[in-house]
Order: structure tokens, then sequence, then C-alpha cells
RNA sequence: GGCGGCGUAGCUCAGUCGGUUAGAGCAUGCGGCUCAUAUCCGCAGUGUCCGGGGUUCAAGUCCCUGCGCCGCCA
């Protein structure tokens, strides 16, 4: 194995104070596509996730489920272990904070960093929030309140130990100025560099037993705990077996750490310096990915619940929820999630471009060469604009890949299943077909066209493993082991004679129904009244005795009525309600508003009704038959 | 409050060192094709490049300023 060609990606370990969410389904299905793209690419993978299970808040929120923090913790982590793999995630290792190895591992650095000098005693007070399992300074509370919890802090003093870290801060800005990549996108890197212009504190790396037990015993004082950061990110290091085992001298130089933007901090500073000080070399790069903004008022409601993205998988499929993700993020942006941009690409991207190309171009071989892969004759000039499309996607692939722009992938990949569409049109193998003095032409093209569906089975399968394989499948490829990049070079791979079959619709349309425009959202309130004045409005149960349409009218009817005395009233409801299903109904009318003329008949009371929900109007009315003449509250 | 970023077509965004007529995808309209999942291909638009001022032969791009949004820090 070629030393170069080792790649290391890890995921955030998942903190299990809450279940899993789309953030951390997005974090990690990265981590998988990279891991795919680089097994693809004939390197050695590594590819690690897990859970963060130690702390104030895990202790805390055990308790108020009445379980000890061991089997709360033990039910949150497979909570995130089981879904993987429903994510289709290769992870290759699962860690947790709770593990016996990393325990040992995280005992075994704290002490060799403090053995080293970089770990003192000291004590502090301060104002200290339990929500957030910290201290806070007097400018950083609002209105003497955490401003997170908003909650008043308790006043505390503490002995606890201490990280030198402001020791490496010199060593770390210049680290970072040396290596631009070490922390991307660029705008972490800034965000970053413009923090360590203050003076770096020093960080608390402990806390006394007398307010927490649940963590990481520091190995020379037991009345102490480790701080959970100093214990979170050391798993980076033990799940590849640091000190000793012998994946992390192979693999620990290619790290590579993926993060949401909410722990820059923590990676991008704590962590290196933990690691100068500790003796060992610095992760690679810090990959810093956006939100997912889930607009609740964009989201489809049904029943009145909002969708959760992650049940969207199971509505759309995996391939597209996946495909959405990498396609519709730039990475190290936010986003914003919903239901209907994700709608959008699979009907646009997914089955009108890639599943139709699949369809038409198996649908031609199999009427025009009874599902053989044709033998290809002389290349055409026409025939390179698809070749040399090919070469272009290859490369862009392999360049975008390297910087993290899984969108710019998408599209290029998308550039080169649009050329193979275009490719069709202009070669008209319909037309190719109709005349056996071509039938060398309509092989060739039919070829080229097979090795095209061959090439993109390759192209999507970081991202879309099930849809890759369905491909290969139908071209007659289904013994394929594995997906090499190095199969995909060279034109022509696919040979003549493999056994072509129609499958299923790769991706069939999906409707999507917009909801009307959120009217519960645009409720306006009339400005507020006294109860006096509702009392105004003598509301009455009438009943209708008899009704008749107002001549020359097309809305009014007039009805007589029987609301505790016979008078007449008229309303606009001719074109909802026929007058003979008026007669006998009982509906609300306001008594004593004003009398009025309408078309020349005096209306002496108006009816309530309201607008229906499929048009039309709904007359106000009752549930059990009312008295006429009843005061309506 | 300090530092930084952003504001471009109906929507999402690209726009290199200042250089000709400001681009792409989606949506829309028209045309073509019939192998295909009503798909595909072609053509067509539409812009106060946030407002104002400045530098320049030339500004979406550089400078100043105002407004709005966002991030980090305090």
């Amino acid at each position: 194995m070629n030393a170069q060609k080792v790649f290391y990606v890890t995921t955030p370990i998942y903190y299990v104070n809450a279940s899993p969410h789309i953030g951390h389904a997005y974090t990690t299905i990265v981590g998988d596509v990279m891991s795919r793209f680089y097994r693809m690419s004939g390197y050695d993978v590594f590819f690690m996730t897990g859970t963060d299970e130690h702390g104030d808040k895990i202790a805390e929120a055990a308790r108020k489920n009445n379980e000890t923090p061991k089997s709360f913790t033990d039910r949150i982590s497979a909570q995130f272990r089981n879904l993987w793999p429903q994510l289709a995630v290769t992870n290759d290792y699962f860690i947790r904070t709770t593990d016996e190895n990393h325990v040992r591992t995280v005992q075994y650095i704290l002490q060799k960093v403090y053995d080293s000098g970089d770990i003192y005693f000291g004590e502090y007070g301060g104002h200290y929030c339990v929500g957030c399992e910290r201290f806070y300074t007097e400018t950083e509370l609002v209105d003497g309140k955490c401003p997170d919890h908003q909650t008043e802090p308790e006043f505390r003093k503490e002995s606890n130990y201490f990280f030198k870290m402001s020791k490496y801060q010199q060593w770390l800005i210049g680290y970072i100025h040396d290596n631009p990549d070490f922390i991307r996108p660029e705008r972490y890197r800034n965000e970053v560099l413009a923090f360590l212009q203050q003076p770096l504190e020093d960080l608390c790396i402990s806390r006394p037993k007398t307010r927490l037990t649940w963590g990481i015993e520091i190995p020379w004082n037991k009345e102490y705990v480790t701080y959970v950061w100093f214990d979170a990110l050391i798993n980076y290091v033990t799940g590849i077996g640091y000190p000793d085992g012998k994946d992390f001298g192979k693999y620990w130089a290619a790290s590579e750490h993926l993060i949401a933007k909410d722990i820059v901090k923590p990676h991008g500073i704590y962590w290196p310096t933990m690691l100068k000080s500790a003796g060992i070399g610095p992760y690679k790069n810090l990959n810093v990915h956006g939100y997912w903004n889930v607009d609740a008022s964009k989201m489809s409601k049904s029943l009145g619940n909002v969708v959760r993205p992650l049940d969207l998988k199971d509505k759309y499929g995996l391939d597209a929820f996946r495909y959405f993700l990498l396609r519709d993020m730039v990475f190290g942006l936010d986003s914003s999630f919903s239901e209907e941009a994700l709608v959008q690409r699979i009907n646009s991207d997914l089955a009108n471009d890639l599943g139709n190309l699949v369809s038409r171009v198996v649908a031609m071989d199999v009427k025009y060469f009874k599902g053989k892969v044709p033998a290809p004759k002389a290349a055409d000039e026409a025939d390179r604009k698809i070749t040399e499309a090919a070469a272009k996607t290859l490369g862009e692939v392999e360049q975008f890949f390297r910087e993290l722009t899984f969108h710019k992938v998408l599209i290029s990949i998308w550039e080169f299943i649009n050329v193979a569409n275009k490719y069709i049109v202009e070669n008209e193998p319909w037309t190719l077909a109709k005349d056996p003095a071509k039938s060398g032409r309509l092989e060739t093209v039919i070829y080229n066209l097979m090795e095209s569906l061959r090439l993109t089975a390759y192209f999507v399968y970081p991202f879309m493993p099930d849809t890759a394989r369905k491909i290969l499948d139908q071209i007659g490829l289904a013994d394929v082991k594995e997906f090499r990049f190095d199969d995909i070079r060279s034109w022509g791979g696919i040979k003549p004679g493999a056994a072509v079959t129609r499958g299923e619709a790769l991706f069939p349309r999906v409707e999507y129904k917009k909801e009307e425009e959120a009217p519960s959202k645009k409720f306006e309130m009339l400005p507020e009244i006294a109860w006096d004045d509702f009392g105004k409005i003598d509301l009455r149960v009438a009943k209708v005795m008899e009704a008749e349409a107002v001549p020359k009218s097309a809305k009014l009817m007039k009805l007589k009525i029987d609301c505790g005395e016979v008078r007449t009233i008229v309303a606009g409801i001719l074109q909802d309600y026929k007058p003979e299903e008026m007669v006998g109904r009982s509906i609300v009318v306001v008594v004593n508003l004003k009398p009025t003329k309408l078309m020349g008949v005096e209306s002496r009371g108006m009816l309530l009704a309201t607008d229906a929900e499929k048009g039309g109007l709904a007359l106000v009315g009752f549930d059990k038959e009312p008295v006429p003449g009843g005061k309506v509250r």
C-alpha cells in the first residue's frame, strides 16, 4: 500500500443529550461520501464517528429519566449507532467516550501533559451556570443572567487543573499561517486567527467530584474528573489506537476532521494545542460546514405536524436524500432545508436527467440489440464530444472532492449527464435504426451511451451507492465487486455482449402539493374589545320559516325567520344555498343591527356565515336542535 | 460597541487582475424530436448588480458613506 494513499476522516462524536437530527446526518453523510470516494480512488480509508457521553448535562438528563448515566448513554448512543446503517453510512469504527480504551488513553495523555509541566493547579471563583457547565465573566452575563439559559448563575469558588494553552498561542498562530488549508473554508480560518489576536486564557480541564462524578478520573488526583472537551477531543486519536496501535501511525497524518461551525473553537484552538503539548503532530485539516436551516413555514404540514427532515428519507428514498444534502449545501455555508426544494431536485436532476437517461438508453439497447451491448465501430467526430466530456468530469470530480466542494462535483457529473442526453438527440439512434446501412453507426452510438451509463454509475456511487448499483445491474455489470476509479479512466471499459435489462424507474417523478400560502400565518386580529362591547351584539337563534330569491338579484335571498319574533332578513347566500334547503334550518342572526334596504327589501338582521374550506359559504349552525329566539353567547 | 462577511434575474447562486453585450440552474414562454419516467434537445426573454458619493478612459468588481442581513468577539 502506497504510504501516500491513506485517508482518515472523522465526524464529531455526538453528544448524547439529544436524539439525532439533520445536522448529525449531514456531517456523517459527508464523511461517508468522502470515504467512499477515497476508497474508490484506492486509498486505505478509516472513517470514524461515535458518541460523547460524559459531563454534567448527561448526568442530569439521566437523573431526570431515573436512569443511571451508563444505561442512559447506552440507550442514546445506540440511537446514533443504529441510524447510520439506515443512511448507508459505512463507518469503520464507532467510538464511545465511555469505552475502556478511550478512558485509558485520556488518562495517559493527561499524565503525559501533566508530567511535562503543562498542567497546573489553580483556584478561581465566578458565576457558574449549571446548564452551560461553565463559569461566566461579569461582562458575559445579561442582566446578571446566563445569556443561554436566562437563569441566574450561582457564585462558586473552585480549585481545578488548568492546561497551559496560552503557552502554545504563538506556535498555533504561526502554524495556521504556514498551513493555509489547516482550517477551511477560509472564513473559519480567519475567525480562529481573529480570536487568537487576543491573549489566550488557559483551559480549565477538570471538575471536582463534589460537583460531577460522571467523567474520567484525573489519574493523579481521584477527587477530580476530566472536563468534557478535553476528554472528547482525544477520541480522534484513541479511535485509531493511540499510543501503541499501528493504525495510529498509519492514519494520523492523513486526518480530516469534519465539524459544524458551532464547535470551531474547541477544534481549532484547544485541540491543536493539546496535541502539541502531548507531543502528537497536528491533524491534517479541520473542515467546517454550516447549518441546515429548517424553516417550519416552508414545510409541508400534514395532520398539523411539521415534517422532520430525517423522515423524508423514508418518504423520498435515501439516495435522493443524500443527493439533496450534498447538492444543495455549499460546504461551509448555511443552507435551508425544505421538502419543496428536495422534490425539485428529485424531479429535475434525478428523474428527468439521470433516471430518464438510463431508462431511454437501456430501452434502446433492448429494442435495437435485444439487450446485448453492441460492439463499437470507428469513432466519429461526434463521439469526441462525449469522450472529452467524460475526461473533463473525471478530472473535475477528483479536483472538487479535494476542495470539499461537493456541490461542484455533482454539477460536473450532471454536465456529463446532459452531454449524454444531447448526444442522443444529435445522433438520433431511432433514425439510424431505420437504415440498415447505418447499423455500424448505431452500434457505436449505443455502445458509447452504455459506456456513459457505466461512468455515471461510478461517478454517483459515493453519493448514491444504491443507485450506482442499480445502474450496473441494468447494463449487465452486476458482477462488478467494487467501484474503482481506475476502471473508468479510459473509455471503453464496458464489454460488448453484456446482457442489458430494463429495470424499475430509478427515480419516479414525485408530486408535491405546495401548501396554499399558509392562511393561518396571516392571522390578523382586530383591536381588542371590552367585555361590554361584545354584550352590545344581540345574537339569536333563528329558524327559517320561508325563503325565496330576491327578484333580479344573483346573490340575495329573502328569509322569513322566527328569532323570538317573526321578521324578514336578506342574506347574500343565493349562490351557495337554494331557498328550499334553507326552510326549517336553524341559523344565527345579529338581531339588533340597524335595518337596511337591499334591492328594495328591508333586512332586519344579518345571518352569520364563514368561508367554506372548499370555497363558497358555510352557515353557522348548531350540533343540537336549539330554541328559536335563544341568545347566542 | 469592535472586527469580518454578504446584498447580482421570480427563486438559488456564479462572476478571476477593473475591460466589450453581466452569466448558470430552476421556474416561465415558444419551437423541435419520439428512444425515454409528459421525459430530452434548441431558442427566448426579463436585471435600479441594495441606496448615495468618489477614483478611473472604463466600476457588479476599487475607495468612502448610508441601509439591511449574518458571523465572530466583547
